[in-house]
Parts: structure tokens; sequence; C-alpha cells
DNA sequence: TGCAATTTAAATGTCAGACTTTTAAATGTC
DNA sequence: GACATTTAAAAGTCTGACATTTAAATTGCA
């Protein structure tokens, strides 16, 4: 673990560069503790305020965890689902913000990943995913709910399809297609007559999941896919036209 | 953007939030410039060393770049796709190496979310893709070739069946599933019996996709995910007995 | 002896101030 | 007007000190 002394980039980047290609390759094992920041400052010839800003960086991808006091340190971090989870979520949310994703495009790559996991949903749900599936219809249906609580509910119930799968990997990957839709989708103002037909096809679905039948789960999901970008389309246009 | 004088947590990651919270929240705009290193540390009364650290957690998570020298400073970063692609196998790759996933659930994961894919790139397909696709085929059958190549191309050829689909958000999405699983294929050496059989499955899906025949590609797909795990199994076994 | 309180040492977290390097704008020169 | 030089602002780095946290080691007491 050295680092180049014609380098181009910056200390700090090379030394959390060097750290981390340990980790990934597998010199540095899970909950090993790396060298103190006094002897990391002394192995690479910098200040140790420089061995720290490479340690931020790398704390901030959860590649270590940092514990202060005596036998504290830096030690590498096992990265769980939740974390992992976390990350996908906000590295969609910002990916979507910040690069004028048309409704459409987020919309079709949400509904073609989760619509692959209905047969898988279908085949292994279990009572328990399928109680948080109702629970959620129910909340979805309360009077005076807000737009945002809607949503979240949508999410929720979206995300027991997803995990019913019982395939965690699945679920990690699918965590940026759901969830990662939320901020577009709290955009949306729903009114009662959509959330009445959102729910309809909810029930579609965990009746589909329940009764394993793959197909009809798929059809729904299919169904409300291209209920959703037709809503999407009437806020635009109500707002374009408030706006012109 | 003000920080809690009573939180618990590290005054770096205070800041480095509160920064995160105005980027994601919209108050700090794409490609605006944030308040100097000297200003900032000003503003929430703590030492330039602090600031810093904090934004070498935001750098590190693309949120903001830095540049140097006048008129420099630091600036809200756009998330490119590519980045977004890079942090996601990145994550994906630590997540499987780091959590004993076995190879069936990851690659159960991975060809579920690619099977979603078939219809659209048939659909959508271009010649680019197709010549891609076609590209890596032949490379797959060079003699000589070694494992990690050849594993190289089996991604090349996936993420082109990807692309084809024309969604960029379905392809950072695939991203994670697709490549993130390299680093297990990697483990697997490949017969001359069994890249020829990959071949076949690969050029049965090419021909699917160039027919735009979804039916054919997805059982391609099917058949060389059931595949890919008996020959991570054999692989697994012959290693046992060879260490038993 | 056994347990509770205290001390201690090692580590991260924070601060202050100086110096280095980079960079683009401003200025000067031909 | 084109090119070279100066300059100032900002990030990058270094040094050394002090604050805080934490678990182990030690001490004190019953």
């Amino acid at each position: 673990m050295k680092i180049d002394p014609n380098a181009t980039s910056d200390l700090s980047v090379q030394i959390a560069t060097a750290i981390r290609d340990a980790i990934i390759s597998g010199q540095l094992i899970v909950d090993e503790r790396l060298p103190s920041e006094a002897e990391l400052s002394e192995k690479f010839n910098v200040s140790r305020a420089t061995v720290r800003e490479a340690l931020k960086r790398l704390a901030a991808q959860s590649l270590i965890r940092t514990q202060r006091g005596a036998f504290g340190g830096a030690f590498v971090n096992r990265l769980s689902f939740d974390e992992a989870h976390g990350q996908q979520i906000t590295t969609s949310t910002l990916l979507i913000s910040m690069n004028e994703v048309s409704f459409e495009t987020a919309c079709e790559a949400r509904y073609t990943l989760e619509r692959a996991c209905a047969p898988l949903a279908a085949q292994r749900r279990n009572p328990d995913h399928l109680a948080t599936m109702r629970a959620e219809i129910v909340r979805q249906g309360q009077p005076g709910l807000s737009d945002e609580s809607f949503c979240a509910s949508d999410v929720a119930f979206h995300r027991a399809l997803v995990d019913a799968c019982h395939n965690p990997v699945l679920s990690y990957q699918l965590a940026g297609a759901v969830e990662g839709m939320q901020p577009l989708m709290n955009m949306i103002t729903f009114t009662a007559r959509s959330r009445e037909k959102i729910i309809e096809y909810h029930t579609t679905i965990a009746d589909a999941v329940e009764a394993k039948d793959a197909a009809s789960a798929d059809q729904a999901l299919s169904d409300l896919a291209a209920y959703t970008v037709t809503l999407a389309h009437d806020v635009i246009a109500a707002k374009a036209s408030k706006s012109g």
C-alpha cells in the first residue's frame, strides 16, 4: 500500500484510493483495524490532517468506521444491506432530480424491474408480506391522508412486494428503482378518484400474489404503470396551463 | 443551514449533513458555489480543518467537486449517470463480497432483472448494440483468452443488451446487478466446453434481439442463468473435494 | 479475595496559524 | 492587440497543541 510520488491528484485522494484498493482487493478484511492516524501519517509521509481527510472520504462511503478512545481507531466496515440500501436510494434520488429524467423514463425503469419480481413474489410470499401489503392498502384508503403520506404508503406497499421475493440482493437493487422515485411521485397531487384507482390496482396485485398468480400480478403492475404515467401527464398539463 | 450545538455526532458530520440536506432539498442548486472554507468555518464557528473534513465527505459521495486557485472553491456537483453507475458497481461489489451472498442468490437477482430488459431491448435495439454484442461473442470464442478477459467480455455483452433498452435509468440500475457480479464470476474457471455453451446462449440471445423476439431472448437468458448456476456448483464441488 | 472507584494511556476530534500550490483575473509591455 | 508578468484568492498541506472519549490497568476498600 504505497502512493505514487508522481501522481497528479491530491495526497488525501491518493491515500484514500490506496486504502480503498486494499479493502476491495481483500488485503484488509472486515473488522480489521487500520493503523492509527499517527502511524498512517508516518507510513505515507504526510501530516495527520491529510490522513484524516482520506479517512473521512472512506467513512463517507461506509468503507470504514471510526471509534474514539483507547483501542479505538479506524476499522474496515462490513457494508450491511441496510447501509447499501440507503446509499442506493440517495444516489438514485439525486441522479433523477439532477438530470431532468422524464417521468416516463423513470417510471418505465421502475415498473420494468418491479414486474420482474412478480413471479418470485407470487411464488414465495409469506403471510407477513401479505399482511403488510393489505395494511398499506387500508392506510391508503383513509380520508384526510396527505399526498406525502399516501406516497410513503405506496412505497411501503411496493417494498413489501419486492421483499416477498426473499432475495436480499434483489431487494437492495430495487430500492433505487422504487424508493428513488418517491420525490417524483410526491410532485403529483392525488385526487380522491385517482387514489381509488391506485388502491384498486394494489388490491389486484395483493390478491394475485396471495393466489400465487404471477401473470395477474404482472398485468396489474403493468396497468398501474400506465395509469401512473397518465396521472403525471395530467398533472404536468394542468401546471402548464396554469402558468402559461 | 445551522448545526445543533446539542447534537451528539462529530462537528464535521453535522456540517456535512447540513450541506448535504441543503443540496438534496434544492436550497443549493447544481454548479452553485459554496462559501469558501474560511467563510464556512466562520459561519459554523469551527476551524477550517473541520470544515475541510466535512467537504471531503461530500466530495467522496460526488455531491460536490472542488477547484483550487482564485475563483475556485466547492461547487455543487451534477451527479452524472457515469458517476452514479460507478458508485453503484462499487457498492454492489462490496456488498456481495462482504456478506456471504450465495452464488444462487446473486445470480437469481441478476438474471431476474436482466430478463426484465429483454422485451425493451428486443423492441428498441439499434445496429450499434447488435454490433457490440456480436463483437463480444467473437472475442469470447478466441482461444487463449484468460478467464478474466472472458468474464469482462461477458459483462460487456450483457451491458450492451441492457443499454439496448435506451433507458439510462434502467442501465444505471442494472449496473450493480450485472457488473457487480463480475468478481463472483471471475472465481469460476471456464473450461473450453463451458465457454462454448455460453457462447451458444449469447448467440441465441443476440439472434432473438435482432429478430425482435422477446420471448426467445427471455428463454435464452433463463437457460443461461440455470447453466451458470450449474457451472458454479461444479466449481465449488471440485474445490471442496480438492481441499477436503 | 472480589468488587467498585479511580487513574492512565491511547486514540480520535478540534483548533490555530503558517506555509505551498494552483489558478484566473488584472496589469504591464511590446 | 497579443503576449508576458504580477497578484490575489482559494484549496492543499504541515506543525503542534489541546480536548474528549474510551477501555484497560491500577488502586482502595470491605
